[in-house]
DNA sequence: GTTTCGGTTCTTTTT
DNA sequence: GAACCGAAAC
């Protein structure tokens, strides 16, 4: 193990959060101030002081960070950390309730639906309620009013009540198409991701002995980005640490930018009073932008009313004010960034160097073709995730279904991939089977072939053949997915995609992937918690690449420069958040901001569209975004460029 | 009665 | 680009 010189590589504020004592010690860390070096730096502190990898529990909020602090740690120890706890909470919750979900009312195989899962559920279980999809509220919309209650720990009925007691909805109605929800995700053995967490907190509040098993297990527990846990994620670690209280938490009130899905500031603000001997600690000094960008972030947060108050200070050398650029339209705005990117290049910066932050997924689409166009290299991280993916979907249904024989999403999905089976027959076949499909039972599997219409049938017949060749005890992952795609899949996919290649190789990708794990089991047991597959392995290592992704995406990384596009009041604030007229929903659109402007480095570009598209093809006139005419005029520079 | 296809509309943010 | 709707095709 290496010997760390802690008071070489940490400032005072750092070295101070590393090297201190036991108990619960809050750090409220600002943008840029080395978060995740003194986090890493901390675990390295608890392993020199002899403890072991195994007790402690480290929890983030996406899988990257998880992965890049446990690399961090891994090098600067030199030492094997295999066993220590990191990762998600979701990943955290699962990993307990695969051990303990008889306890909650399901079986150990219980399949985790995604997004997509869940909005298919709920489409179906509106329409097959005899509603009327056009009169009903989006299962969107149901969705995430459900999840916001369940993660906020509030009575979903009663928030039902409250979101749709506007004369236009019936709230009764609503409420039996949230209990049909419940109901058959338990028929399925299906847990969506709220589930999880719900169903993990209620495993440790009413099984002491599960809850003290792992408060046992546990002598440390490290929180990543406290401010945007929710209320269900703050009792899970409260449960965990409660006796000892070795818990640090990390996070920076002023990018708190997830309310909409149930993350409460509060948890942040009130965890001095919560728990009581806690100590605090703040990081300000900032290493990574220049002070013209940090007075800009200075100044933008000073907007918001409730909030720990921090003030950045850079570290680094006075350089050029962040520019505000007033353009016409989206595709004048498109052209300016190709053109200030390119200017950039000659200067020396590389593409990789350059990212562009906008609010919402739509804000790329003039960017992407103006780049095509001037042969820009870009990447952009949308809003479709690498198993959301529809091949990906099609491919891991087959393998849910093996495993569940209860999943009817799954079963529905491959039989709508025959010619002439639809929603209507899909259902009806499930229903035929009894409500459960067991691939290795043989008569199961004569059952489906005597339903199914001739075309699919004979589809069917090729893929029956697969289980005669495998059994229930020893499930070959990577056989499977490979006979599958050789006796049907192949085929479909270039019937159905005009890219197919690429994505079969997604597909062999996939089946090198399952090859990682020791069972397939294991693998689809945390394949719906997964982003993506390994970025590096997807998109190949360091690519001289612009990136365009949201901001939400941007979280914890920087760039050297960054352009922020479509600052208009509708876009950035969006229109849901003004429309809204509560100053929570503009304050946390303000934080976004600010989330913004602190992943510059040297250089930030703010780009103020004049016209945006209407709905009917039209032009309409928008108001430059309040963001930035909140910003002193002294702190920019204002440009109008007259070609665009 | 279902499925499929083509045209139209509208985009918040993620585990 | 995906979700929804209506109409044609099976």
């Amino acid at each position: 193990m290496n010997k760390i010189d802690f008071k070489s590589v940490l400032n005072e504020e750092q070295y101070n959060v590393v090297t201190s004592g036991h108990g619960p010690l809050l750090v409220l860390a600002a943008a840029g101030t080395g978060k995740t070096h003194t986090l890493v730096h901390r675990v390295a502190y608890l392993l020199e002081q002899g403890m072991k990898p195994e007790r402690i529990l480290l929890l983030t909020f996406t899988n990257k960070a998880a992965r890049e602090m446990l690399d961090r740690v891994n090098l600067l120890v030199g030492q094997d950390i295999y066993g220590m706890w990191g990762g998600t909470f979701h990943h955290l919750a699962n990993r307990i309730l695969r051990k303990h979900a008889q306890r909650v009312g399901f079986n150990q195989n219980y399949t985790i639906i995604d997004s997509a899962d869940s909005k298919t559920l709920m489409t179906q279980c509106i329409r097959d309620l005899g509603f009327k999809t056009k009169e009903f509220p989006k299962p969107q919309v149901l969705l995430s009013v459900f999840g916001l209650a369940v993660n906020m720990e509030l009575p979903v009925e009663e928030q039902i009540s409250l979101r749709f007691n506007d004369g236009e909805h019936n709230v009764d109605d609503i409420i039996r198409v949230y209990d049909e929800y419940e109901n058959r995700k338990l028929n399925m053995m299906s847990m969506d991701f709220d589930d999880i967490l719900k169903k993990c907190l209620q495993l440790l509040r009413e099984n002491p002995d599960v809850a003290e098993r792992y408060r046992a297990q546990f002598d440390y527990v490290l929180v990543d980005e406290y401010q945007d846990t929710n209320s269900i994620q703050a009792n899970i670690v409260d449960l965990l640490v409660k006796g000892h209280n070795n818990l640090m938490v990390v996070g920076d009130d002023f990018q708190s930018i997830y309310s909409w899905r149930g993350a409460n500031f509060e948890n942040i603000m009130s965890f001095l009073d919560r728990y009581e001997n806690a100590e605090k600690f703040m990081l300000e000094t900032n290493y990574r932008s220049v002070p013209e960008i940090l007075d800009v972030a200075n100044a933008c947060i000073g907007g918001n009313v409730h909030q720990f108050k921090k003030v950045l200070r850079s570290t680094r050398e006075s350089y050029i004010k962040p520019s505000v650029v007033t353009v016409r339209t989206g595709d004048a705005q498109a052209k300016y960034i190709c053109q200030y990117i390119m200017n950039k290049k000659h200067e020396g910066y590389k593409y990789s160097d350059m990212s562009i932050l906008y609010r919402s997924h739509f804000h790329s689409m003039e960017l992407e073709f103006a780049f095509l166009r001037q042969n820009i290299p870009f990447i952009v991280t949308s809003g479709i995730r690498f198993f959301e993916q529809a091949h990906i979907k099609d491919v891991c249904a087959f393998l849910r279904l093996i495993l569940n024989p209860g999943d009817e999403l799954s079963f529905a999905r491959l039989m709508m991939m025959f010619q002439g089976v639809g929603p209507k027959s899909a259902s009806g076949l499930w229903r035929r089977l009894g409500a459960s499909f067991d691939v290795f039972s043989k008569s199961d599997r004569e059952n489906l072939l005597l339903l199914l219409k001739p075309v699919a049938k004979e589809h069917w017949k090729n893929i029956d053949k697969i289980f005669d060749s495998i059994s229930s005890d020893n499930i070959e992952g990577v056989f499977i997915v490979n006979e599958y795609v050789d006796v049907f899949y192949d085929k479909y996919a270039k019937d159905q995609f005009d890219n197919a290649d690429k994505r079969m190789e997604d597909i062999t990708a996939i089946a090198g992937y399952i090859k990682q794990y020791d069972s397939l089991s294991s693998f689809m047991n945390e394949v719906a918690l997964l982003t993506s597959l390994d970025e590096e392995q997807q998109m190949g290592v360091a690519q001289d690449v612009v990136r365009l992704g949201t901001i939400h995406q941007a979280k914890g990384l920087e760039w050297p420069v960054v352009i922020i596009p479509w600052l208009a009041e509708g876009m950035f604030p969006s229109r849901k958040s003004i429309d809204e007229e509560s100053l929570e929903k503009i304050e946390e659109e303000r934080r976004l901001f600010y989330v913004a402007v602190t992943r510059a480095e040297d250089e930030l570009c703010l780009c103020v569209p004049q016209i945006s598209r209407a709905k009917t093809g039209g032009y309409i006139p928008c108001n430059p975004s309040r963001f930035v005419k909140e910003v002193p005029l002294e702190l920019v520079r204002s440009e109008r460029p007259l070609i665009f």
